[in-house]
DNA sequence: AGAGTTAATGAAAACATTTGCAAGACTGTT
DNA sequence: AACAGTCTTGCAAATGTTTTCATTAACTCT
């Protein structure tokens, strides 16, 4: 028993190869009699079609290449899954890679998404090696930012505009009258998402004259576990601050955690805000505040983009997509305690 | 400027393109100076390799096909973490698809993962159509389930045995005293994980001489915010359970923060015990007991069995690898309120 | 009924690689 | 210096499709 190939199932029908191919990709070119008898020969045989062998010819190889710094946490989720379906029903298959928030190791991922032809790439965020870029230029493959945008991006994108989505965060907090500010941060070497939202915060509370102590600014990563013991130390010390500013959800869970355990009222002594508004953000105790990034938005957006520019392999890509962050006030932001008058 | 392949980095290196083709795969039977040059070549081309036209040669595709339910939340997160970097790390690329607790889609899904010939197959559980099972069967491709044991499972399996994780949590609430008892499950028809945890904790109560009260039980798929609202509406009645035990941690901390929204005591008078101990379960306030899966051990230990699987095409392919289960007490169960004496 | 279209199919070239086989180039040995 | 091995390398066949072009068969219109 072999496996059956595009001849055998031809013999089958008594039709040749050239018919059991249009009959799977211009279905509208057979007559309908001989399309019954080729479909049911492949019915019969078990017959796979091999897309190595078409994509080797030129034609799609009908996958997408993905490439996002974890799917280890909740950060990215729901995008991949979103772009996942979309892509998915248009009969695409996704080509996963993860690097750790690693670019050098971007790279390489990338170089093998390449090798496998991919017919369009997309990547987190608008940061890459120039290695990276390259590669993808000489390749010709489209290439889409996900998540990010910025108005004067190099790359076609989709996504929010995170130093927007820091003045949000920011100015709330400013707005409740918070002076005593703390921000828990990863790393921003190769997150630009991560430092984008950072500098705007910076800058919105420099503007209101806020002055940020050095001590109340922590780095630590994308962890809920990080987060809550970077803040545990943070928050037990004698002067503390009065609101967190946090990266992402996955931090403020973190912090809100540590608070809970320390005792602290929220938002009575303490507020916190996060970024994203990720699966579970509403229903925490208390609900947590933040940013809202439309993620399911992004990654149907973002999927129908690149099958689309697949579909028109001459033309350039190009598509700058802004989707819009709304600032959601749940309960765990509230007026600083020095602004309540007795 | 056309894309470079194997003849062009031939004639550029003065070799053979058979030659170049040995360099990528057989370096060993090239001489060191012959292969510098076509290294060099390589370089110097911007040559990517084509693994379709490789795979179609009837060697690797160097892809692996995963099909899980869901990438949307934290459960196979970390499993799917794990099994990537494994077998990335080994050279191989991931073909992901998803099927939302569908076992018609995931028929589809693993056609199209077949069509792109991929070298071996992993799936969560162990319950799948008679389709998928043909399909894979006449192509011969290794099929691994991941996330389940059974010892005597149709397929190789490595995981956990979901009925010893819905005892071992039925066990302890019983320890406690526990005779109200309310179980949040998701629907069992196309989850086996659900099913198994669910008959076995049955079990246990059963065994223990405790009734299981039709208004406690609730049904809810996998999801934060319909788990908090389930619980919600059954812990507001006046009659409610001493005890919750969940399907999952998803599930379980959708119940703590319903009951904290109430106003509910853990574990003082409310005791929640989840499956799973996701990344924040341990961080949650009051932290949650649960049965800890290995996501990170299962995932690793999955992508080098299905590595060494197909290192060896010709044996068959069996392993089944029971991973261990563990109770983690933390804060969220206590004796039940009526055990203790004043 | 015959000419002109249109629809349906087949033959064969092309796609980019890998590998069995065979031949040429060395090495060391006597 | 000739011989037997052992290394290296190239030739050419094979892999499973798709598509262009050509051919045949089937309509349509006057």
């Amino acid at each position: 028993m072999i496996k059956p190939d595009i001849v055998f199932v031809a013999k089958l029908a008594g039709v040749s190869p050239a018919t059991v191919s249009r009959v799977m990709n211009h279905p509208d070119l057979v007559h309908p009699a001989t399309r019954k008898k080729v479909e049911l020969a492949i019915e019969k045989s078990g017959y796979i079609r091999n897309r190595a062998a078409q994509a080797m010819h030129g034609k799609r190889s009908a996958t997408i290449g993905l490439v996002v710094p974890t799917v280890a946490n909740t950060i990215f989720a729901e995008v991949v899954q979103a772009f996942n379906d979309t892509v998915s029903a248009q009969g695409f298959t996704l080509l996963l890679a993860s690097h750790g928030y690693d670019l050098d190791s971007e790279y390489r991922l990338v170089r093998k998404l390449l090798e496998h032809r991919v017919d369009a790439l997309a990547v987190v965020g608008l940061d890459h090696s120039a290695g990276t870029f390259r590669l993808i230029a000489e390749q010709r493959v489209p290439l889409l930012a996900l998540w990010n945008y910025l108005p004067d991006s190099a790359l076609p994108c989709i996504g929010v505009d995170n130093r927007e989505a820091g003045r949000m965060a920011a100015e709330h907090l400013v707005a409740l009258g918070h002076r005593r500010i703390g921000m828990v941060f990863p790393a921003t070497f190769d997150n630009d998402r991560a430092r984008d939202r950072k500098t705007a915060a910076t800058a919105v509370f420099r503007a209101a004259g806020i002055e940020l102590q050095d001590r109340w600014q922590v780095e630590v990563p994308y962890s809920i576990a990080q987060a809550k013991a970077a803040c545990l130390e943070l928050l037990a010390a004698e002067d503390r601050p009065s609101a967190l500013l946090c990266a992402n959800d996955v931090i403020a869970q973190g912090a809100i955690y540590a608070a809970a355990r320390l005792g602290i009222a929220i938002p009575a002594s303490l507020s916190v805000i996060g970024i994203g508004d990720f699966a579970g953000s509403a229903q925490m105790e208390p609900a947590l505040t933040t940013v809202r990034i439309p993620a399911q938005q992004v990654g149907i957006a973002a999927g129908q983009a690149i099958v689309t520019a697949i579909g028109r392999p001459d033309a350039d890509f190009m598509i700058r997509s802004r989707a819009e962050l709304e600032l959601i006030m749940r309960a765990s932001t509230g007026i600083a305690a020095e602004m309540i008058r007795p």
